[in-house]
DNA sequence: CAGTATCCAGGGCGATACTG
DNA sequence: CAGTATCGCCCTGGATACTG
C-alpha cells in the first residue's frame, strides 16, 4: 500500500455516497449535465418525490450538487454537479470498475460451487 | 468522463463497503495483516462482539475476507483479506484521498461562511 | 477465546395526500 | 412543476446475557 489509510477519511467519503438513490443521482448529473427535478424523477423509476427531494437536499448541503431556482410560473428548478462534486468521480469510477469485475467474480464462484 | 458509469455496478461495490464497521475492519486487515477476533475487537473501541461477528460474516460471504478456525483450546480464529478483497483497495484509496480533501474543503467553506 | 441469543431504539425509506 | 406533511414498516445497529 502507498501509505496507511485512515478509516475516518474513508468514512467521510462513504457517508456522502450512502443513500439509496445518491449514486444514481450523481451518475445522472455527471452523464447528462444539468437536470430539472422531474427530469431526474422520470429517469429514476421507483423513486418518490419525497425521497428525491431529501437526497438532493443532502447532496446540496455537502456542496456536491447545486440547486438553482428560476422564479417563473410554473416553477423551474435545475440541479447540477458542482466542481467539488466532480471530485467524487474517481471514487465512482473505481467502484464501477470493481463492480464490473465483481460480476465476473460472482459468476466464477457459482461455476466452482455449482 | 472515460465512459458512462453504470449505477448498478457502482452500487455493487457500495453494498460491500456499507456497514458501520466494514471499512474499519478492511483497513485494519490491509494495514496489519492477519488478525485474531479479539485483536480486531480491541482495535475497534466501541464495537460489540455481535456486530464484529456480523460484519465479519458478511464480508466473508462476499469472499472479501477469509476466516480460518484452528481447532485448539482455547479456540483461535484468524481473519485476513483475500486476494479478491485486496481488489477493493483502489476504492478505499480513492475514498481516503477524497476524505483528506473533503476536510480541507469543509474548513474552507466554514471560513467563507463563518 | 470466540462466539450466540434476545430484546429494543432510531433512522432510512416508502406510500399517500396535500400545496404555492 | 416542484415541492411538504404525515404515517408506518423494516432493518441496522446497540445493550446485555449466556455458551462450547
Amino acid at each position: 500500500m502507498k501509505y496507511e489509510l485512515n478509516a475516518c477519511k474513508v468514512e467521510d467519503a462513504l457517508s456522502i455516497l450512502v443513500g439509496k438513490w445518491k449514486p444514481i443521482i450523481l451518475l445522472h448529473l455527471l452523464n447528462n449535465g444539468t437536470q430539472r427535478f422531474n427530469q431526474l424523477r422520470r429517469s429514476m423509476p421507483g423513486i418518490t418525490q419525497k425521497m428525491l427531494t431529501k437526497q438532493l437536499r443532502e447532496l446540496e448541503a455537502e456542496d456536491i450538487i447545486e440547486r438553482v431556482v428560476y422564479p417563473e410560473v410554473p416553477p423551474r428548478v435545475e440541479y447540477s454537479i458542482t466542481e467539488y462534486g466532480k471530485s467524487l468521480q474517481p471514487i465512482l469510477e473505481a467502484m464501477h470498475d470493481w463492480g464490473v469485475r465483481h460480476t465476473l467474480h460472482k459468476q466464477k464462484l457459482q461455476t466452482q460451487h455449482g
